[in-house]
DNA sequence: ACTATTGTCTACAAAATAAGTAGAGTTATT
DNA sequence: AATAACTCTACTTATTTTGTAGACAATAGT
Protein backbone atom coordinates (compact mmCIF):
# COMPACT_ATOMS: atom_id res chain seq x y z
CA UNK A 1 0.00 0.00 0.00
CA UNK A 2 0.77 3.77 -0.64
CA UNK A 3 0.80 5.45 2.45
CA UNK A 4 -1.70 8.28 3.04
CA UNK A 5 1.81 10.50 2.93
CA UNK A 6 2.33 9.49 -0.08
CA UNK A 7 -1.10 9.50 -1.34
CA UNK A 8 -1.66 13.17 -0.12
CA UNK A 9 1.79 14.16 -1.61
CA UNK A 10 0.63 12.84 -5.26
CA UNK A 11 -2.90 15.03 -4.97
CA UNK A 12 -1.28 18.03 -4.15
CA UNK A 13 1.97 17.68 -6.75
CA UNK A 14 -0.59 16.84 -9.74
CA UNK A 15 -2.44 20.20 -8.13
CA UNK A 16 0.46 22.04 -8.94
CA UNK A 17 0.80 20.55 -12.04
CA UNK A 18 -2.81 21.31 -12.99
CA UNK A 19 -1.69 25.16 -11.94
CA UNK A 20 1.84 25.12 -13.83
CA UNK A 21 2.72 28.91 -14.95
CA UNK A 22 -0.08 30.57 -12.69
CA UNK A 23 1.42 32.13 -9.92
CA UNK A 24 2.08 30.86 -6.74
CA UNK A 25 -0.51 28.48 -5.16
CA UNK A 26 -1.76 28.99 -1.72
CA UNK A 27 -0.89 25.85 0.63
CA UNK A 28 -4.84 26.45 2.06
CA UNK A 29 -5.82 26.52 -1.81
CA UNK A 30 -4.45 22.99 -2.10
CA UNK A 31 -5.53 21.44 1.15
CA UNK A 32 -9.31 22.44 0.65
CA UNK A 33 -9.04 21.46 -2.92
CA UNK A 34 -7.45 18.20 -3.13
CA UNK A 35 -9.01 17.42 0.67
CA UNK A 36 -5.74 17.23 2.70
CA UNK A 37 -5.15 18.36 6.49
CA UNK A 38 -3.67 21.85 6.43
CA UNK A 39 -0.93 20.90 8.84
CA UNK A 40 0.07 17.70 7.60
CA UNK A 41 0.17 19.65 4.05
CA UNK A 42 2.86 21.88 5.37
CA UNK A 43 5.15 19.15 6.26
CA UNK A 44 4.36 17.36 2.68
CA UNK A 45 5.24 20.20 0.62
CA UNK A 46 8.13 21.17 3.26
CA UNK A 47 10.07 17.74 2.26
CA UNK A 48 9.09 18.37 -1.75
CA UNK A 49 10.79 21.93 -1.38
CA UNK A 50 13.55 20.39 0.26
CA UNK A 51 13.88 17.78 -2.14
CA UNK A 52 14.28 20.30 -4.86
CA UNK A 53 10.31 19.67 -6.79
CA UNK A 54 8.64 22.05 -5.52
CA UNK A 55 9.59 25.70 -4.87
CA UNK A 56 7.70 28.20 -2.56
CA UNK A 57 7.32 31.76 -2.08
CA UNK A 58 6.98 33.24 1.91
CA UNK A 59 4.65 36.24 2.68
CA UNK A 60 1.67 37.99 0.53
CA UNK A 61 1.46 36.63 -2.25
CA UNK A 62 2.99 33.53 -1.50
CA UNK A 63 2.40 29.81 -2.14
CA UNK A 64 4.19 26.69 -4.08
CA UNK A 65 5.05 25.63 -7.77
CA UNK A 66 6.29 22.91 -9.09
CA UNK A 67 10.01 23.49 -9.81
CA UNK A 68 9.95 21.23 -13.31
CA UNK A 69 7.89 21.19 -16.08
CA UNK A 70 5.08 18.92 -15.28
CA UNK A 71 6.24 17.13 -18.31
CA UNK A 72 9.69 15.52 -16.37
CA UNK A 73 7.88 14.84 -13.11
CA UNK A 74 7.14 10.83 -13.64
CA UNK A 75 5.20 8.84 -10.97
CA UNK A 76 8.33 6.65 -10.67
CA UNK A 77 10.11 9.24 -9.04
CA UNK A 78 7.47 10.33 -6.91
CA UNK A 79 6.59 6.77 -5.22
CA UNK A 80 10.82 6.68 -5.11
CA UNK A 81 11.09 10.17 -2.91
CA UNK A 82 8.55 9.71 -0.58
CA UNK A 83 8.70 5.51 -0.35
CA UNK A 84 11.99 5.22 -0.92
CA UNK A 85 12.18 2.66 -3.10
CA UNK A 86 9.32 0.89 -5.58
CA UNK A 87 9.60 -2.58 -4.57
CA UNK A 88 7.47 -4.34 -2.48
CA UNK A 89 10.38 -6.01 -0.43
CA UNK A 90 13.17 -4.30 0.64
CA UNK A 91 15.61 -6.63 -0.89
CA UNK A 92 14.13 -6.21 -4.13
CA UNK A 93 14.99 -2.49 -4.57
CA UNK A 94 17.03 -1.24 -7.38
CA UNK A 95 18.05 1.88 -6.16
CA UNK A 96 17.44 1.62 -2.37
CA UNK A 97 18.69 -1.55 -1.72
CA UNK A 98 18.36 -3.48 1.57
CA UNK A 99 18.51 -6.77 3.11
CA UNK A 100 15.08 -8.46 4.40
CA UNK A 101 15.18 -9.74 8.14
CA UNK A 102 14.89 -13.32 8.34
CA UNK A 103 15.01 -14.69 4.83
CA UNK A 104 16.85 -16.64 3.11
CA UNK A 105 20.29 -15.88 1.69
CA UNK A 106 19.63 -13.48 -1.57
CA UNK A 107 21.18 -16.05 -3.77
CA UNK A 108 18.71 -18.38 -3.24
CA UNK A 109 15.13 -16.23 -2.49
CA UNK A 110 12.53 -16.79 -5.19
CA UNK A 111 10.55 -14.15 -3.59
CA UNK A 112 12.90 -11.79 -4.32
CA UNK A 113 13.56 -13.02 -7.69
CA UNK A 114 9.47 -12.45 -8.64
CA UNK A 115 9.20 -9.12 -6.69
CA UNK A 116 12.40 -8.00 -8.71
CA UNK A 117 11.18 -8.34 -12.01
CA UNK A 118 7.41 -7.21 -10.52
CA UNK A 119 9.57 -3.94 -9.23
CA UNK A 120 10.64 -3.65 -12.89
CA UNK A 121 7.35 -4.12 -14.71
CA UNK A 122 5.72 -1.51 -11.90
CA UNK A 123 8.56 1.13 -12.64
CA UNK A 124 8.30 0.71 -16.39
CA UNK A 125 4.88 1.95 -15.86
CA UNK A 126 5.31 4.21 -13.54
CA UNK A 127 8.36 5.96 -15.17
CA UNK A 128 6.53 5.97 -18.48
CA UNK A 129 3.97 8.23 -16.91
CA UNK A 130 4.67 12.21 -16.03
CA UNK A 131 2.44 14.68 -14.01
CA UNK A 132 1.93 16.32 -17.50
CA UNK A 133 0.23 13.10 -18.41
CA UNK A 134 -3.82 12.44 -18.81
CA UNK A 135 -4.75 10.03 -16.78
CA UNK A 136 -8.20 7.40 -17.40
CA UNK A 137 -10.38 7.81 -14.45
CA UNK A 138 -11.49 4.61 -15.07
CA UNK A 139 -9.03 2.13 -17.14
CA UNK A 140 -10.72 -0.60 -18.80
CA UNK A 141 -10.80 -3.72 -17.27
CA UNK A 142 -9.33 -6.80 -18.51
CA UNK A 143 -9.65 -9.84 -16.45
CA UNK A 144 -6.91 -12.30 -16.32
CA UNK B 1 5.14 -3.34 0.96
CA UNK B 2 4.55 -7.14 1.57
CA UNK B 3 4.13 -6.98 5.58
CA UNK B 4 6.69 -9.56 7.01
CA UNK B 5 4.03 -12.35 7.43
CA UNK B 6 2.92 -12.00 3.70
CA UNK B 7 6.45 -12.78 2.85
CA UNK B 8 6.61 -15.71 5.10
CA UNK B 9 3.60 -17.52 3.75
CA UNK B 10 5.06 -16.79 0.85
CA UNK B 11 8.07 -18.67 1.80
CA UNK B 12 6.18 -21.40 3.59
CA UNK B 13 4.17 -22.22 0.94
CA UNK B 14 7.18 -22.42 -1.75
CA UNK B 15 8.70 -25.10 0.35
CA UNK B 16 5.29 -27.03 0.44
CA UNK B 17 5.03 -26.60 -3.60
CA UNK B 18 8.89 -27.96 -3.57
CA UNK B 19 8.16 -31.07 -1.03
CA UNK B 20 4.92 -31.30 -2.85
CA UNK B 21 3.85 -35.56 -2.52
CA UNK B 22 6.80 -36.60 -0.57
CA UNK B 23 4.23 -36.33 2.61
CA UNK B 24 3.41 -33.90 5.54
CA UNK B 25 5.91 -31.58 6.26
CA UNK B 26 6.56 -30.99 10.51
CA UNK B 27 6.16 -26.77 11.06
CA UNK B 28 9.95 -26.98 12.82
CA UNK B 29 11.12 -28.40 9.48
CA UNK B 30 9.66 -25.04 7.77
CA UNK B 31 10.40 -22.72 10.03
CA UNK B 32 14.15 -23.69 10.01
CA UNK B 33 14.82 -24.15 6.39
CA UNK B 34 12.98 -20.73 6.11
CA UNK B 35 14.01 -18.76 8.94
CA UNK B 36 10.76 -18.33 10.09
CA UNK B 37 9.39 -17.39 13.79
CA UNK B 38 8.30 -20.48 14.73
CA UNK B 39 5.16 -19.55 16.96
CA UNK B 40 4.44 -17.27 14.01
CA UNK B 41 4.60 -20.08 11.87
CA UNK B 42 2.04 -21.48 13.77
CA UNK B 43 -0.51 -18.69 13.14
CA UNK B 44 0.58 -18.32 9.57
CA UNK B 45 -0.19 -21.86 8.87
CA UNK B 46 -3.14 -22.48 10.49
CA UNK B 47 -4.65 -19.41 8.64
CA UNK B 48 -3.59 -21.02 5.55
CA UNK B 49 -5.11 -24.41 6.61
CA UNK B 50 -8.31 -22.36 7.34
CA UNK B 51 -8.55 -21.05 3.79
CA UNK B 52 -8.13 -24.12 2.18
CA UNK B 53 -4.81 -23.79 0.83
CA UNK B 54 -3.17 -26.01 3.12
CA UNK B 55 -4.07 -29.18 4.77
CA UNK B 56 -2.79 -30.57 8.39
CA UNK B 57 -2.20 -33.70 9.85
CA UNK B 58 -1.82 -33.73 13.52
CA UNK B 59 -0.11 -36.09 16.01
CA UNK B 60 2.77 -38.28 14.79
CA UNK B 61 3.87 -38.00 11.27
CA UNK B 62 1.85 -34.97 11.38
CA UNK B 63 2.73 -31.61 9.36
CA UNK B 64 1.25 -29.59 6.46
CA UNK B 65 1.01 -30.33 2.49
CA UNK B 66 -0.15 -28.01 0.21
CA UNK B 67 -3.95 -28.62 -0.67
CA UNK B 68 -3.33 -28.15 -4.21
CA UNK B 69 -1.02 -28.27 -7.13
CA UNK B 70 1.69 -26.25 -6.81
CA UNK B 71 0.61 -25.71 -10.44
CA UNK B 72 -2.43 -24.09 -9.63
CA UNK B 73 -1.65 -21.58 -6.81
CA UNK B 74 -1.22 -18.29 -8.21
CA UNK B 75 1.37 -15.68 -6.56
CA UNK B 76 -1.30 -13.00 -7.09
CA UNK B 77 -3.86 -15.79 -5.17
CA UNK B 78 -1.72 -15.81 -2.10
CA UNK B 79 -1.16 -11.69 -1.76
CA UNK B 80 -5.08 -11.20 -2.24
CA UNK B 81 -5.36 -13.97 0.40
CA UNK B 82 -2.94 -12.30 2.87
CA UNK B 83 -3.22 -8.85 1.94
CA UNK B 84 -6.62 -8.73 1.23
CA UNK B 85 -5.70 -6.81 -2.42
CA UNK B 86 -3.15 -6.54 -4.80
CA UNK B 87 -3.77 -2.68 -5.49
CA UNK B 88 -1.35 -0.54 -3.89
CA UNK B 89 -4.19 1.50 -2.55
CA UNK B 90 -7.84 0.75 -0.96
CA UNK B 91 -10.09 2.27 -3.94
CA UNK B 92 -8.22 0.10 -6.54
CA UNK B 93 -9.03 -2.89 -5.69
CA UNK B 94 -10.77 -4.97 -7.76
CA UNK B 95 -11.85 -7.68 -5.22
CA UNK B 96 -11.97 -5.61 -1.83
CA UNK B 97 -12.61 -2.15 -2.97
CA UNK B 98 -12.76 0.66 -0.22
CA UNK B 99 -13.21 3.97 -0.40
CA UNK B 100 -10.28 6.40 0.78
CA UNK B 101 -10.25 7.90 3.11
CA UNK B 102 -9.47 12.29 2.61
CA UNK B 103 -9.86 11.88 -0.75
CA UNK B 104 -11.66 13.35 -3.52
CA UNK B 105 -14.44 11.75 -5.15
CA UNK B 106 -13.38 8.39 -7.18
CA UNK B 107 -14.80 9.92 -10.43
CA UNK B 108 -12.91 12.69 -10.22
CA UNK B 109 -9.29 11.10 -8.95
CA UNK B 110 -6.70 10.18 -11.15
CA UNK B 111 -4.56 8.79 -8.43
CA UNK B 112 -7.11 6.14 -8.48
CA UNK B 113 -7.08 5.85 -12.20
CA UNK B 114 -3.34 5.14 -12.59
CA UNK B 115 -3.23 2.62 -9.59
CA UNK B 116 -5.95 0.63 -11.06
CA UNK B 117 -4.07 0.50 -14.52
CA UNK B 118 -0.88 -0.42 -12.15
CA UNK B 119 -3.12 -2.80 -10.09
CA UNK B 120 -4.11 -4.52 -13.47
CA UNK B 121 -0.82 -5.16 -14.74
CA UNK B 122 0.78 -6.38 -11.24
CA UNK B 123 -2.00 -8.78 -11.31
CA UNK B 124 -1.32 -10.09 -14.87
CA UNK B 125 2.07 -10.84 -14.04
CA UNK B 126 1.36 -12.53 -10.40
CA UNK B 127 -1.29 -14.16 -11.99
CA UNK B 128 0.72 -15.81 -14.97
CA UNK B 129 3.05 -17.28 -12.09
CA UNK B 130 2.54 -20.43 -9.85
CA UNK B 131 4.30 -21.89 -6.71
CA UNK B 132 5.23 -24.40 -9.91
CA UNK B 133 7.08 -22.17 -11.90
CA UNK B 134 10.47 -21.81 -11.88
CA UNK B 135 11.89 -18.17 -10.57
CA UNK B 136 15.30 -16.85 -11.91
CA UNK B 137 16.73 -15.26 -8.70
CA UNK B 138 18.28 -13.14 -10.39
CA UNK B 139 16.17 -11.69 -13.25
CA UNK B 140 18.01 -9.21 -15.81
CA UNK B 141 17.45 -5.62 -15.05
CA UNK B 142 16.45 -3.56 -18.02
CA UNK B 143 16.88 0.08 -17.06
CA UNK B 144 14.13 2.66 -18.09
C1' DA C 1 9.58 50.44 9.87
C1' DC C 2 5.22 47.88 10.70
C1' DT C 3 1.92 44.57 9.94
C1' DA C 4 -0.42 40.99 7.79
C1' DT C 5 0.34 37.01 5.25
C1' DT C 6 2.43 32.91 4.08
C1' DG C 7 5.83 29.31 4.36
C1' DT C 8 9.53 26.44 7.73
C1' DC C 9 11.01 23.57 11.24
C1' DT C 10 11.45 20.53 15.27
C1' DA C 11 9.33 18.05 18.38
C1' DC C 12 5.74 15.70 20.09
C1' DA C 13 1.20 12.93 20.76
C1' DA C 14 -2.13 9.74 19.39
C1' DA C 15 -3.68 6.07 16.74
C1' DA C 16 -3.20 2.23 13.99
C1' DT C 17 -0.83 -1.75 12.43
C1' DA C 18 2.35 -5.39 12.58
C1' DA C 19 5.15 -8.86 14.79
C1' DG C 20 5.62 -12.17 17.77
C1' DT C 21 4.56 -15.01 22.16
C1' DA C 22 1.91 -17.58 25.78
C1' DG C 23 -0.41 -21.24 26.98
C1' DA C 24 -4.15 -24.31 27.24
C1' DG C 25 -6.46 -27.41 24.00
C1' DT C 26 -7.08 -31.12 20.23
C1' DT C 27 -5.96 -35.18 17.36
C1' DA C 28 -3.41 -39.07 15.87
C1' DT C 29 -0.02 -42.73 16.39
C1' DT C 30 2.28 -46.23 18.82
C1' DA D 1 -1.35 -43.96 28.28
C1' DA D 2 2.30 -41.17 26.41
C1' DT D 3 4.09 -38.50 23.02
C1' DA D 4 4.32 -35.78 18.95
C1' DA D 5 2.14 -32.98 16.22
C1' DC D 6 -1.14 -29.12 14.99
C1' DT D 7 -5.01 -25.26 16.74
C1' DC D 8 -6.85 -21.36 18.75
C1' DT D 9 -7.64 -17.10 21.35
C1' DA D 10 -5.75 -13.65 23.58
C1' DC D 11 -2.34 -10.91 24.60
C1' DT D 12 2.03 -7.89 24.60
C1' DT D 13 5.32 -5.23 22.51
C1' DA D 14 7.38 -2.73 18.88
C1' DT D 15 7.07 0.05 14.98
C1' DT D 16 5.05 3.01 11.82
C1' DT D 17 1.88 6.34 10.48
C1' DT D 18 -0.85 10.27 10.93
C1' DG D 19 -1.49 14.42 12.44
C1' DT D 20 -0.80 18.68 15.56
C1' DA D 21 1.57 22.44 18.32
C1' DG D 22 3.86 26.28 18.36
C1' DA D 23 7.76 29.21 17.78
C1' DC D 24 10.27 31.09 13.78
C1' DA D 25 11.47 33.34 9.12
C1' DA D 26 10.65 35.82 4.96
C1' DT D 27 8.11 38.93 1.85
C1' DA D 28 4.88 42.43 0.09
C1' DG D 29 2.25 46.41 0.76
C1' DT D 30 1.51 50.64 3.33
Amino acid sequence: MLSQKTRYTIRALQHLADNIRQGPVRLDAIAEAQNIPRKFLTVILSEMVREGLVVSHRGREGGYELALDPMDVRYGDIIRLTRGSLALVPCASRNAHEHCANCLPEADCRLRGLMLTLRDEMAAMLDRITLADPIAVEPPFAEA
